[in-house]
DNA sequence: ATATGTGCAAAGGTTTTGCAGGCTG
DNA sequence: CAGCCTGCAAAACCTTTGCACATAT
């Protein structure tokens, strides 16, 4: 039997349920990101697509990428100018930033609480809140 | 009398106590930031600096707003994957992003309240919480 | 046959790097 | 004059675009 929860079957009809047109190659891309429980980068995700041989471009990660979170597949984390991660928890939940390291931890939504929000613009509503706690390790004085 | 609070030998003084050496290079991009209270882009930043004729190159401006930024003089505000906005407010604060027009908005912090913060990673401490509320035009239904 | 959708090479934009020239002690 | 600092051209990097090819009606 297979112990993991995810198979690129099981990733296929994940991306029709979604409305994405499940092409071979989301369906690849779709496996590397659901079958990881980490924050990777599109950089990362395309080297674990491409591990044995050639099976995307660049371009197609990004694309695909960009689908798959209007979809609410995965989510955009934005970290540094030129660093964002993406998340297939996309269940509201924040994160802690090690500055130093790169990595990235998830924060329950339960575990922080926002109160007191301000009132949105006239005409407005949210799409999201996006809270990173950036942290790094204690200097040794 | 100069209504502004800011001037080029404002700048220097601010630069000289913050530990930077106030090149002129420095205390124009400073000025350019500091005597605007919007959300500036490098770019931005770059255009008002040159508006006259060349003082600063493209390479100069990004070094420079990241030693500013090192040295709490400004803030990097990141809000897409390749857009940073500089923010002459280092004070506490949260942010509005228009996901639409790209506009950034101030929360003081004292609107926004942040509670039951889960416990750190061991031997870490906050280097900063960035909150960015995105917020969207309601569509019209 | 026409229209729609897909993947990627090439283009575009942003940020970093490496080094020439200047400044300081 | 040796060593550090500064500014910038060029390089590197990340992301988007435009188009050729495929697929569906």
């Amino acid at each position: 039997m297979n112990t993991s929860p995810w198979n690129k079957q099981k990733v296929l009809e994940v991306l029709r349920d979604a409305g994405v047109n499940p092409t071979s190659q989301r369906v690849e891309i779709g496996y590397a990101l659901f079958s990881s429980c980490a924050h990777l980068s599109a950089e990362e995700i395309m080297q674990r697509v491409n591990a044995d041989y050639p099976v995307v471009s660049k371009a197609t990660v990004y694309n695909t990428l960009g689908l798959f979170a209007e979809h609410a597949l995965v989510r955009e984390v934005i970290v540094e100018p030129g660093k964002v991660f993406y998340d297939p928890n996309v269940s509201a939940h924040y994160h802690f930033y090690y500055v130093d390291s790169g990595d990235l931890i998830d924060i329950p939504a339960s575990s922080l609480e926002i109160s007191n929000l301000p009132e949105l613009p006239p005409d407005t509503e949210i799409e999201r809140v996006d809270v990173v706690i950036r942290i790094r390790r204690r200097s040794t004085h």
